[in-house]
RNA sequence: CGGGCUAUGGCGCAGCUUGGUAGCGCGCCUGACUGGGGGUCAGGAGGCCGUGGGUUCGAAUCCCGCUAGCCCGACCA
């Protein structure tokens, strides 16, 4: 069907709506795709669902081909699998909660985890029925403190969503490799930019995961990347540990007074007025900061966390959260936050601004061998040997040439600190830079978690039960639309990729002469049996300007213009990306625009 | 949840300081002209000024409460 812009269901406007502050949202409001129907919640007007309809086909396309099959869960869900879970309460307030009439407690669904697992169980038993892979594309609800960007987070929103159940690791690496083939081959045809980044898999307890960023500034995810191409998330980074020290001829630590300096830029500030040396001034680098933390267990209980880092640094609280779980008994999420006075009270070996790990064999304040029993981890640029400025454990007092291992210990070491530019990247492949992008797609092993939950097991090969394992994979489809607006637009406009734009060809015609409508309706239904998608600006009494207009901001690649070359048998084909355009004459130019799009 | 801002025809805004019968641009309707870059002229339709209370002869305007929205931060597979 020819779309004829006289009739089609949207308007375009002028002026920017004043809620949108990304240039995604204010085109696809203006240019007529999406309206607002609540905060973070939109409606799609006939033109973005074309777009959104192409971005799902191309999905569905690369889905099945690594032998996926779609399935479609309500959205609208009850209680009992999540509770199961433990996600009913875990989810806190991003969770929309109803109830029916009954007074039972239903929920629209974040994610779809508990009921793919419950799925696989109810109608498969046994290791023959594996490997499977089920995915969806759906909608997902989440109560957004603040729903920002348009499509780019919304309250309702729509992803791919896809599982793997396989009966062992081996399967699921395999399941996890043609998934990341997957998800690269969807962005090279949707046309984003993407760059997979190593990502922790956090609470959800798998051992690989990886987020698709798609580089863009106004991206809420920060990630570094190397020249040599190492590329990850801040909270994914890995120190590069320096090679431990020998000190069987360090001198003995000093404890000197240092009045006033519970901050590390007064303290090195005062070790060179009380310790100045020969070889140069103190930094804050040659300091360790003790930063006490509160970390609020799975259990409900509340634990200090110590954490010893080089003064020039600051702790990364999302940092600590996602390698933390490691070093605490109880595992699982963790959330942190600073320790209060009070928890400090309760401790009172530590002083405040003068926190030390301790000085020397049996007066460690800090760790589990202490009195306090404040669990003590530091990070990997504390090494053996490594010497340091650091707080003395009374008010005023800092110990000067304090040596790892020799004078103290911890319980572990962690990531911790803030990733700075300029840092070495893990892997030798040159310093660090930062930058934000749109995490697109999100894969990880999830290992067993939910089916350990949920009591997905099948007979193995020895007709023992087993509980499967499991991959989950999400492509975000209503943000591909916004990234794909925010990276593709100029002044005047969108400007799509062919593979995902609203129609193939912009059809205008200029002028009023009966004869060139004429001609203009001739030229789309032959586009249109061609095979091309049209969209016809056919209005009467609109004027040239504002057509152009129009056109430009709707973005649809190839643009024709009928209107005063055709008394010379001539149209116009205009690219909307490049701005070139050609005269063509009528009669070649179906076939001419049919091997453009085509080809 | 903290901070900042806003709420007046479909959209974008002015009016509020200093209270007195609600205005502009765009869009929409009618007609004429125009017809390759949001054109011109004339005529028109459309508003409980977010909401509740107060002050006043009189409130869009002043005072108090509430609600909603936007932006920044916190939070967010």
């Amino acid at each position: 069907m020819v779309l004829k812009l006289s009739t089609m269901f949207m308007r375009t406007l002028r002026e920017d709506p004043v809620e949108a502050e990304v240039a995604s949202h204010r085109l696809l409001v203006r240019a007529g795709y999406i309206r607002r129907a609540a905060p973070g919640i939109y409606t799609w007007l006939p033109l973005g669902l074309r777009v959104l309809g192409k971005v799902e086909a191309i999905i569905r396309e690369e889905m099945n081909a690594i032998g996926a099959q779609e399935v479609h869960f309500p959205a609208l869900l009850p209680r009992e699998p999540y509770e199961t879970t433990g996600r009913w309460t875990e989810y806190g307030e991003g969770l929309f909660r109803l109830k029916d009439r009954k007074g039972a407690d239903y929920l629209l669904a974040p994610t779809h985890e508990e009921m793919f697992t419950l799925l696989v169980k109810d109608l498969y038993s046994s290791y023959k029925d594996l490997p499977v892979y089920l995915y969806q594309i759906q909608n997902k609800y989440r109560d957004e403190a603040r729903p920002r960007a348009g499509l780019l987070r919304g309250r309702e929103f729509i992803m791919k969503d896809s599982y793997s159940f396989n009966i062992d690791d081996e399967g699921l690496d395999e399941a996890y490799m043609a998934h990341r083939g997957a998800y690269l081959r969807i962005f090279e045809r949707l046309g984003l930019e993407i760059l997979p980044v190593f990502a922790t898999a956090g609470a959800m307890g798998g051992s690989k995961s990886e987020e698709f960023l798609h580089p863009n500034p106004i991206g809420e995810d920060t990630f570094v990347r190397s020249a040599g191409g190492y590329a990850a998330n801040v909270e994914a980074v890995t120190t590069v540990v320096p090679a431990d020290i020998d000190y069987t001829d360090a001198p003995a630590f000093e404890v000197k007074d240092t009045p006033d300096t519970p901050t590390i830029e007064t303290l090195v500030a005062c070790a060179n007025e009380v310790a100045p040396r020969a070889s140069g001034a103190w930094s804050a680098a040659e300091t360790l900061k003790n930063v006490v933390l509160a970390a609020k267990l799975p259990t409900g209980e509340r634990q200090l966390v110590a954490i010893g880092l080089p003064g020039d640094r600051d702790v990364d609280l999302k940092r600590v959260e996602a390698n933390i779980a490691a070093h605490l008994e109880t595992g699982g999420d963790v959330q942190l936050e600073a320790a209060s006075e009070d928890d400090l009270k309760k401790h009172p070996t530590l002083v405040k601004g003068y926190i030390g790990p301790g000085l020397g064999e049996g007066k460690a304040v800090l760790g589990l061998e202490s009195a306090s029993k404040i669990l003590y981890l530091v990070d990997p640029r504390v090494v053996p040997g490594s010497t340091w400025v650091t707080g003395a454990n009374e008010s005023g007092k800092h110990v000067f040439g304090l040596v790892a291992e020799r004078d103290f210990t911890w319980d572990g070491t962690i990531e911790c600190v803030e990733v700075h530019e300029g840092d070495p990247a893990p892997d030798g492949s040159g310093p660090l830079v930062t930058a934000r992008g749109i995490e697109m797609g999100h894969i990880f092993q999830l290992g067993r978690k939910y089916a350990q939950a949920l009591d997905c097991k099948v007979l193995d090969q020895n007709g023992k039960l087993k509980v499967v394992t499991m991959g989950s994979y999400g492509v975000g489809v209503t943000r591909a639309v916004a990234a794909l607006a925010e990276s593709n637009r100029d002044a005047n406009g969108l400007i799509w990729p062919r593979n995902v734009a609203p129609a193939d060809v912009h059809l205008v015609v200029t002028g009023k002469a009966p004869e060139l409508f004429e001609a203009a309706q001739k030229i789309a239904d032959e586009l249109h049996s061609a095979g091309i998608e049209v969209i016809y600006d056919d209005r009467l009494k609109v004027s040239a300007g504002v057509k152009f207009s129009d056109a430009e901001l709707i973005g649809v690649p190839t643009i024709v213009v009928i209107g005063r070359g055709l008394v010379d048998g001539l149209v116009e084909v205009k690219d909307r990306a490049t701005g070139e355009r050609s005269d063509v004459s009528v009669d070649e130019v179906v076939a001419q625009l049919t091997a453009l799009v085509k080809g």
